[in-house]
Formats: C-alpha cells, structure tokens, sequence
RNA sequence: GCUCAGAUGGUGGAACUGGUAGACACGCAGGACUUAAAAUCCUGUUCCCGUAAACGGAGUGCGGGUUCGAUUCCCGCUCUGAGUACCA
C-alpha cells in the first residue's frame, strides 16, 4: 500500500490517453491516491483473518458481553442487501463493546439442515451435502466481504455431525425425562420409575398424556417390561402420539403450520390436508406457564412478547362436565334398541366442556360438540341419523380453508341426544357444528346465546332458546357479552355480581364433582419430525413396536447414504430406503429374552406412513380372518401352530397389502389365488414386486392345489422356510413387524428445523468440545446471550422453542439461565423496490400486435379516463384506429438497469430479445426507437414496493454494492437506511452520500495533493466541541440501537470539521476509534497511518465524554408568540428566567412583533424557549 | 374480527423527557471548473400567495380535546403493514 506520494497524477495526461473508456472507472482510475476502499478492504479482512483478531476468550478478567444474530440458511441465492441487516447492526455493537472494555462473543454459524437443500437434491439428486457445503461457501465469502467481526473460529453447523451428535444427546435427555407439576420441573423418569414402584400412579402430578393408567405400586412391579415402557411414554418429554398433522401429500412430508398458507405449502404451493399421523411430539405444554411468566423477565420488543402470549393462549375458566341424559327409550318394535349405534352403557357419561365463562352456565341453552367428538356416534339418535350423517359428510369435504372463508354462515345438526346442566338438571339439546374444534379445549362447548355471538346466532338460525341472564343485558339484536350487572335467572347466583357468581358456580360444580376452576393454554404440544432426509435421525429404534433410545455412547447416529432423496415405493420416508438402517445393539447387551411376545402393544406406536389406510386394512384382515375361504382354511390348519417351524401369520397387513400368510422372521409370502389370477396377472405381478422391495418373497399357489393336496403345499413351504435367510431388512412399515431380526428398526423420521436452532447458542460458547455440548465452566461463564438480533417471523418458532429446550436444560442442570436471550431486537424486513416498463400492445386490421413501451408520465395520461388513447397515439406519431383493441400490463423491469428510476434503455434493449427493438415513448413524449430518433428525453419507470425476489427483478446483490463503493460504504448505508426494527423498501439511491462521506472523511487526513497529513497542535474549542458531540451521541444512539441517526452525526461532525479545515492528529484519532464500529476498514487504515499498532483499533478505549466542551455560554433563544416561533435572540445562559425575560421584553424586534400590546403571561424555559401570551 | 406496529417534503428519514418541524442524505434546479463528459466544489430546495427580496399564510393521515406551547399526551375515525383466527 502507497501511503503517500508527494506526485500528484497526471490526471489529464490519464484522460487523454484512455479517453472515453473512463466513463466507466472514475473512481479507481482518476484519483490515485484517493481513498482506495478495495485494497484497504481486502488488506484489513486479511489481516483479521490471519490474526484471529476476534478471537473471544474463554477466561477474562474483562465483563462478557455475547451478541448474537439469527444464523441463517445458507440457500443457494447467496445474501441479497435484507440478510446482512441485522448482522451489520450486532457487528457495530459487538465492535462497540470492545471498545467499551468488555469480552465479546460474536460467533456466526448455519442452520444448514432444511428442505431447500432436500427440494434440489430430489431435483438433481445432488447430495445436500454437497449443494450445503457449496452455498457454505458463498455465504463466507460474501459474509467475509462485509467486514465482521465474527469469531469465525466457533463457527457451527446443525448438519455437521459433531454438532447434531448433541442436538440428538438433548433429544434423548428430554426422552428420559418428565414434567413434574408438584415442583413445576422437569426430572429424569428415573425418579417417576421409582415412584411407581414404591407408590404406584398415586400421588403423580406429571404433564402426561390424558390416558394414563391409575395402578398400584404391585400392579406396576407386575407389569411386563413393554407395558411399563408404554405407560412411562405417556409421561416422557418427548414421546410418540397420534397427531394430526398438515400432510402435504407432493412433498410427501409434513409441514409445520407456519409452513402452510391458505391450505398449500409455502414451498412449492402443494395442497395441504389433515391428517392423522403417529409422530414425535414434544411437551412443550408443561412449559406453558414458564413460557409466558418468563415474558415478563426479558427485554423483547412487545410485539414478539404479545405474539408468544397468544400463541401460548392461556385461558382461565373451568371445566364442567354435563351428563348425558338418559338415552331414547327404545320403540315398542324394540327397533331403536336394534339400530342404535349406542351398543355401549352411557350410564354416567357426560359431555366435558372448557368455560371462561363459567358464571353464565344457566344461560346454556344448548351444547355443541365438534363433528370429529368421539362420542357423536353413539350419541346420535336413529331419527337424527341421517342429518347427522349428511352433516358430517359435508364437514369433511370442506378445506380448512372453506371453513375460514365462510364465517358467516351457520351449520349444525342436531344429535336427537340430550344432556343435563349438572346445576339444575335442565335437558339440553345437544348439537354438533363444525364452528366448535376437536383440537381445541375438550371439542365441546356449552353454548350461551345471550353472552356469546357465535352462539346467538346458531341458535337464531336454529330457532333455539336465548335465556338472558344479566338484568342490564341488551340481547334484542346481539349478543352482549357483558359481564357488568347482576345475575338473573340464574338460580343461587341471582343478584350476584360477576365475581362472586363466578366462585359461586366454582364452588357448588366442585362440590358435586361436576367440574372444577381450570386453566386452559392455546398451545398444543409441539409436534417434532418430518418425513424428511435432510435433518438429524432420531437416536431412536423400534423393539416390539416400543421406541428405544441408542446407548449414549453411539452418538451421534450418522444420517446413512440413501440412493433418492424421496419417499419410499411404500410411503415411508427416505431413510426407509438406507441400507441396514438398523440398530444393531451391542454384543454384550444381549436382547432381553421373552420380551418379543407381547403383540398386544406392538404396533401401538408404529404406524405406516398413512395410519388411516392402515387401519382400513386392519379392518379387512380380521374380516378376512373371520371368513376364510375354504382354501385358506385348509392350509391354515397345517401352517398354525409353528407347525412349519416357524410362526405364520394369515391376513396380515403388509405395507398397502394384506398378506394371506406370512412369515415375517424369514419374510416369505404365501398368497392363495382363485381361478381370477390370470385377469389379475399385471396387479399382481406389481403387488409382488413390492412386497420384494419391502424385503419379502412371494410364492403363489392356485386354491384347487391347495384343496386337492394340502400336505404338499405345507411342506413346499416348509422346505422355502427352511432354505431362506432371516429377513435382514425389518421394515417398520407393518404394524407389528416385529420380532423379525435381531437388527432393530431405525426411526425413520428426521428432526425438524427448529431442533438445531434450538440450542445453538450455547455451541458457541465450547464449539469444539466432543465430550460435552458445552462444559460447564464455559456456560457458567458466558451465561446467555446479551443481545440477541433477528427477525420477527421466528417469534412462534425459533424463539419459543428455543426458550423451551433452555428451560428444560435448566430444569436439568445442563444450563445456568432460566431465559436464553436477555435482549432481543428485530431488524425490520428489507422489501424489493420493484421497477416496470409499461407495454401498450395495439392490433392493426390483420391482428397484427404492436409494442409501445410508455414512460411514467405518458402510461398515466393513457390511464387518464379523460384522455383518449387514439389521440395519445396520435400525438407521438403512431396513429392508430381507435376502433381497434388495446392492451396493456406493467412489466417488471430489472431494477439494476435502472437508476433513479430512470430507465438505461441501452441495457433495456440487451436485456431481452423481445426489447431489442422496443418503441419507447418518452416522459417528455419523444420516441425512442432502435433505428434512431429522438434519444434526448428520458425513460422513466413506474415504482412499487414488494418482496424481494429473483422473479420481480428486484434483488439487489450486496457484491455488486461491495465492488463500487465497498463493504464500509455498504454497512453504513444499510444503517443509514433507517430505523433497524422498521421494514423499509431497499433503494440504492441514497448510497452515494455515505460513499462521499467516507472520501470526506479519509480527505480530514491529507491535504490537496492526497498526501497524508495531521498536525499536533493543540486541538481549538470548536474542534473538541464538535468531537465531544460526537463521541455523545454515538454513543447514545448506540445503546438505544438507532445506528441511523449515529450515521448522520458522522455526517454532521465530518462537515463541520471539514469546515474547521481540521488535521488535527488528537481529534481525528478518536474520531477513528468512533467510527471504526461502523466503518471498520477505513479506520483501521488510517489508525495505522497515525502511527499505532496494526489491528489494536478494535481492542483500543471508546474516548471519554467531557460535558464541558459543550457549555455554551448563549443560546439563541427562539421568541414564539403564542406560541409561533417569530425569531431568535441569543442571550447569555448565566442569567436566570426574570433576566431573560427582561431582555425580551426590551427588545425592539420583539416590541415590533407584539405591535404595542403588552403579553399577558411570559414562559421561560431556561436554555430552550421564550413564549409569550397575547 | 381481534392484537400489535405505523402514517412527517419529490424520496429515505430526523426532532430522545411536550419547547425553533423537516437535521442528515438522495433527488431536483442553478452556478464554478472542463473542448466535453465524469468526478469535485458552491448556492437554492415543505407548500401556497406574492416576489429579485423582505414579509404574510398554511402545514407532521383526518376530526376533536388538554396545554402558554402538541409530530410528541388524550378521545374518535381513515388508511397501510405484521401476526392471528369460528379459541369456547
């Protein structure tokens, strides 16, 4: 790097000789010693680099200070000028904290497992891997470019499996534990183990499914292993249940709910349906009121708190529980008691409803279950059948997204069931509509008309009963949800107000068991999977249908090779198709023996990829079963009993098939075909061909071969049994495939995108520590994060999952803090300014089309309904039959050949073929032709705001940015942009000004030949006046993160001493150490230029505010009358209010502008304002 | 529908606890330098009337209010953005 060169360029001699061609490099080129931001740059980032100059240490005397960005998913776009955002403004403060003296972590990563990757792979069948590691790449280099401070030597990746090895270790933490209630904790199953084997279920307060078993400590002692498993599922944090899910069927995967948008996938906008599915799920509920107490602890922006607490939804009601009335007595024909559905004894049963409205419940005219409500079968009357079934139908064919359309109209059927309102015993109709929601409270509601809207008006439409039930209650029209007033009839509480009624009711439901004060939280239990390759495999495998972990010391399960990155032929997700995707447990941990038996659970957890299909075929096996053919029957006979040696199923469900018999330890098929085999040869033939895949072999007999010779069937197979291996590969599929191998079934699901992200902060602190995810001094040291910076749609994801998993670490002891980030920012959404050219296509008498391209200006008078389009056409020369059609569209346009909204139509006709020859018709009205004409007049080009996508041409690429002004011209425009939590459109327009700012700023230290130059005279008043402010403001603004009015008072201070004709070698070094948070290439430079040591810049002391440079001695006080400032008048500081006021007064201007009046009252603000009272 | 955030020149925005609205920057207009262009520098730039100018009036989405004084506080409304949704 030249410093200086006492030579000033010839730039003349330069112009001559390169002529025109430096239109193009006037920066570079023309001002040789100018501030030359590309070698500087590239100077300093090696530097850094080779230095590791941000470098946190693990033990310091100095306070720790951990900023934090949301690390991103490196996608194969690369960075556009939004990403960066949010890291330019915690790289500014994490510089500025070095400067203020502390430690600081500032690590960066990626989230690196998602769909993207996955989506390109099935695509191209490029490993993710690879495709990840390739925009790894991309994402460095443009990251390196920019100029952060990053410890790049923390870096993670949630694909890696150094770093997933212990997303999987809290994955089986969490399995091995349980929420306990009593302590509001979580603990390990161990002690929930101990307590059911001295206690029983007795005395448990746990988060748990809804169905657990109620057993005594000798029950439990005499539960068989597998049933106990079963039963401590139903308690373990993370755990296997039946869901129902968002199943996109083209993606064959299932999408999280801020995945889906109206019903379609957001990635590739597949349709979306419900469905039921088994799956991990995680107990995120138990932390609910965590969740939301711990809101209050934190400093988060309070939209991001408010959307958490909705989310979360906690409600607090009751819970009351209406019996069902006696059912219908059967007709003397005795025929209701034959069709009734019933079967069952619904003696005590009763409908359970969630209330928030408790003290309303003799206002309940009716009660409404869900369609899906698991009792609407036997509760519906043989007379209401028909409405119900008809009802029911209708439900299902609506999409959820029908279902939020139409919020108007009212739908229901009634059930022909009553039930009692448990307080006074009054018969209510009991309805189902699909307004009421199975996922949400109990999927029943108790409707009351005269409180609640929604149920005014089905039962105006339903012609029901509205009973008001406050005296002050205006029911006539609406529903008045009132709960001022006293109670009316309202039995006990009457001429109660709503406090008491509400206890009142509390009270007396609880004192007949018929209900009880409840909680109830919006949140369901996060469902944690997805029939995905690219994610973390779950450290779990299948044994007689129950999940087991894997010892700890096989971590981390290693995601296997698989040949395509799509379903399997059978449905099942990609890693069904790795090779020996099986747990192989260790020799010296032999299988318990004995424990293989116990069908009656296996398969309760394992499910094909579509359980309701599968359990279709359940149905129709044991229909088959129940009636064998007389073939079937025949060879049955011979095969039962393990008479071959080996144990046969018949009518087993295999995959999409129903086996007629099966061995699954030596997988062999044995299928019985009638006479109709040869019409059914190709199904046959593919249903074969499947079943090979899943791992099985298929041999056929004809029925009349079985009838006329069975024994020589039986030992066909016998002898097949015997020759055949063990099946090795178990597929999961079946529902009770079990027992087959001694290799155990792999999860074949992969974790989601949150599982990675949910813990990764605490990475940074100990990157490279395989023993532990982090040790325990580096957590007590580094604590949380300090400053957390991202954006506001991870708010329901990321940020609470995150804060869910840090808690139960706590609950755990892994971690030290209750809540993960201390201080969160979002940085507001950089949108697209998207620019359009407007096509005005006219016909002639042979159709013939014709392209007009109209500027701004001429596209709004030919929208002008007053303007005629003939004589628009007329005027610029193209006249066109006004009796012929024409049409016309906005077209996006390529924002960077565009500038200032001026259109570069040179690089327009390049642009694409079809604008080659384009007719533009100019803003002053001109033509604009390729053949010549009139090129004087500009193009201008219509502006909207929109996402920023490659499919608008809006994208502007920060690279681009970097290579004409550099990566400190980039940071501080990006700052400069606006506020950090706004959203703000992205409009390059402005960035010149930060880039003459930066020149204005290096030309403080050389004089006019370009020659380094400061001075070590004493610095004057108004020097340390404007340096004083600055080193202020700064750092206020930084503290309160408004980084883009930090920006303008560089501006502000680099103009003023610009005038001051400052070289000033004192000033200006601390001037450097100010902005070098901002622009750290540039100061880095200059700090070496003044004499100190390379790279110290970043660890030197933030200067040192002295108020007394600022004291002013007089302030031009602005004189308001009435407030309206009339002018300024500088009076001296030292004089107190009545002093002030009396100069005023005898000021003749001010005389003038009072015009004779004298004020009534004078305010007096000292330092600010003189108003006076007319 | 509900919840939250926001609305200031041609544009991005500033005005931090009520005290000179429009800082800073872009753009635009005019000028200097130059054969010319680029770059650089200087001047002006909220709007309206008038005008060389002084000066006058209006003005922070709209309508009210509190106050000596409101972009800032209060009430009502309009619009924009985000989140969420037959949530019992």
């Amino acid at each position: 790097m030249v410093l200086a060169s006492p030579i000033p360029t010839n730039h003349q001699l330069t112009t001559k000789l390169i002529g025109i061609l430096l239109i193009s490099l006037p920066h570079t080129l023309n001002y040789k010693m100018d501030y030359q931001f590309k070698d500087i740059e590239q100077k300093w980032q090696q530097f850094w680099a080779d230095h590791q100059t941000f470098k946190a240490e693990d033990n310091s005397t100095k306070p720790k200070y951990y900023v934090l960005d949301m690390f991103p998913y490196p996608s194969g776009a690369g960075l556009h000028v939004g990403h960066p955002l949010g890291y330019i403004a915690s790289d500014i403060f994490a510089r500025y904290k070095r400067l203020k003296g502390f430690n600081v972590l500032h690590p960066m990563g990626y989230d690196s497992f998602g769909l993207p990757a996955e989506q390109y792979a099935i695509q191209t069948g490029q490993h993710p891997a690879i495709t990840t590691e390739t925009n790894i790449a991309t994402y460095r280099r443009q990251l390196d470019q920019i100029g952060f401070s990053f410890d790049w030597s923390r870096e993670v990746r949630t694909s890696s499996p150094d770093y997933y090895k212990w997303t999987q270790w809290i994955f089986m933490q969490l399995f091995n534990s349980w929420y306990n209630k009593a302590i509001e904790k979580a603990e390990p199953i161990s002690v929930l183990v101990k307590h059911f084997e001295q206690h029983g279920s007795g005395g448990i307060n746990a988060v748990c499914d809804e169905e657990v078993l109620n057993f005594s400590a000798t029950e439990w002692r005499a539960m068989s292993h597998d049933e106990q498993q079963a039963e401590l599922l139903k308690y373990r944090l993370t755990y296997l249940r039946e869901s129902t899910v968002n199943w996109c069927p083209a993606l064959g995967t299932v999408l999280a709910n801020d995945e889906v948008k109206d019903g379609f996938s957001e990635r590739g906008g597949y349709p979306v349906e419900q469905k039921k599915m088994m799956q991990w799920s995680m107990r995120i509920t138990a932390y609910a009121e965590r969740l939301l107490q711990g809101l209050d602890t934190i400093d988060w922006p309070e939209p991001l708190k408010e959307m958490q607490k909705n989310w979360i939804g906690k409600s607090t009601g009751a819970s009351v529980r209406f019996p069902i009335a006696a059912p219908p007595k059967p007709s003397p024909e005795g025929r209701a008691l034959e069709v009734s559905p019933t079967g069952g004894d619904l003696e005590g049963a009763y409908i359970e409803v969630f209330t928030t409205r408790v003290d309303t419940i003799f206002g309940v005219t009716f009660v409404v279950l869900a369609p899906e409500h698991e009792l609407v079968k036997e509760l519906t009357t043989p007379e209401q059948q028909g409405a119900i079934d008809a009802y029911i139908t209708q439900t299902k064919k609506k999409s959820e997204l029908d279902r939020m359309a139409d919020t108007k109209t009212v739908s229901g059927a009634f059930t022909g069931s009553y039930v009692l309102n448990p307080l006074n015993g009054e018969k209510i109709q009991l309805w189902i509509a699909d307004y009421v929601l199975a996922g949400y409270g109990t999927g029943a509601v108790m409707a009351v008309p005269s409180g609640d809207q929604r149920d005014y008006l089905f039962a105006k439409h339903f012609d029901l009963p509205i009973v008001p039930i406050m005296d002050i209650q205006k029911i006539e029209t609406e529903a008045d949800p009132t709960k001022e007033g006293r109670y009316i009839n309202s039995d006990f509480i009457n001429g109660l107000f709503y406090t008491e009624g509400t206890k009142a009711v509390i009270a007396k439901l609880e004192e007949i068991g018929a209900g009880k004060a409840k909680v109830n939280f919006r949140m369901r239990d996060a469902i944690f999977g997805r029939q995905r390759y690219w994610g973390e495999p779950v450290p779990v495998y299948f044994k007689d249908g129950l999940p087991h972990l894997i010892e700890e010391n096989e971590l981390p399960l290693v995601l296997p090779e698989v040949d395509k990155y799509l379903p399997t032929e059978s449905g099942e997700p990609p890693l069904g198709r790795a090779e020996n995707w099986n747990y192989n447990p260790a020799p010296s941990k032999s299988p318990p023996v004995g424990e293989t038996s116990s069908s009656h659970l296996a398969g309760n957890y394992r499910e094909t990829a579509d359980p309701v299909y599968y359990e279709q075929l359940k149905d129709f096996s044991r229909d088959n079963r129940n009636q064998p053919t007389e073939a079937e029957n025949f060879l049955w006979q011979l095969l039962r009993n393990e008479q071959t040696g080996f144990k046969i199923r018949r009518q087993h469900a295999i995959g999409q098939y129903i086996a007629d018999f099966v061995s699954l330890q030596k997988g062999l098929i044995i299928e019985l075909d009638g006479h109709h085999h040869k019409l059914n040869k190709e199904a046959d033939d593919a249903r074969t061909e499947v079943l090979n895949h899943l791992g099985f072999k298929v041999i056929r007999f004809i029925n009349d071969e079985v009838l006329s010779n069975p024994q020589k069937v039986a030992n066909d197979i016998k002898q097949k049994l015997e020759v055949l291996p063990d099946r090795k590969k178990v597929s999961p599929t079946g529902g009770d495939l079990e027992g087959a191998s001694e290799a155990y079934a792999y999860e074949l699901s992969t974790m989601p995108g949150w599982a990675g992200s949910s813990w990764y902060w605490y990475r940074y602190m100990d990157a490279h520590n395989d023993s532990e995810f982090a040790s325990k001094k580096a957590v007590e040291y580094w604590k949380d994060v300090d400053l957390y910076i991202g954006g506001s749609e991870h708010a329901t994801g990321h940020l609470l999952y995150s804060r869910f998993w840090n808690k139960f670490m706590k609950d755990m002891n892994l971690v030290v803090e209750e809540e993960p980030f201390k201080k969160l920012i979002n940085q507001g959404m950089i949108q697209g300014r998207s620019n359009f050219v407007y096509r005005v296509t006219t016909f002639d008498a042979n159709e013939t089309p014709s392209h007009y391209y109209l500027s701004k200006k001429q596209w709004d008078r030919y929208n002008d309904p007053l303007e005629s389009a003939g004589a628009l056409f007329e005027e610029w020369g193209f006249p066109i039959k006004s009796s012929y059609a024409t049409y016309s569209a906005p077209i996006h346009v390529d924002v960077n050949i565009v500038n200032n909204d001026v259109l570069d139509i040179e690089k327009f006709r390049n642009w694409r073929g079809e604008f080659a020859n384009a007719i533009l018709i100019l803003e002053d009205g001109s033509i604009s032709s390729p053949t010549g004409g009139g090129r004087e007049g500009a193009y201008i080009c219509g502006v909207e705001i929109e996402k920023m996508s490659k499919s608008k041409f809006n994208v502007v690429n920060p690279d681009d940015l970097i290579a004409r002004y550099g990566a400190d011209t980039l940071r501080m425009y990006e700052m400069f942009l606006g506020p950090l939590e706004q959203s703000k459109p992205w409009n390059t327009n402005g960035i010149e000004g930060v880039f003459k700012f930066l020149r204005k700023f290096w030309r403080l230290f050389h004089n006019d030949q370009w020659v380094f130059t400061v001075s070590d005279a004493e610095p004057s008043k108004a020097e340390l006046k404007s340096l004083h402010k600055i080193i202020r403001k700064v750092e206020e603004d930084v503290e309160r993160f408004s980084f883009n009015t930090s920006v303008s008072s560089f501006m502000i201070a680099v103009n003023e001493l610009t005038d001051l004709k400052c070289n000033n070698k004192a000033i200006l070094q601390d001037l450097v150490i100010i902005l070098s948070s901002y622009a750290p290439h540039i100061c880095e430079e200059l700090w070496t230029l003044l004499g100190n040591e390379a790279g110290a810049l970043s660890y030197a002391s933030y200067p040192k505010f002295n108020g007394t440079y600022l004291i002013e001695d007089e302030f031009a006080y602005p004189i308001s009358i009435n407030g309206k400032t009339k002018m300024n008048l500088s009076i001296s500081l030292s004089l107190d209010a009545a002093a002030t006021e009396a100069i005023v007064l005898a000021n003749a201007d001010v005389l003038r502008y009072l015009d004779g009046k004298s004020p009534k009252k004078v305010i007096v603000v000292k330092g600010r304002i003189v108003n006076m009272v007319v």
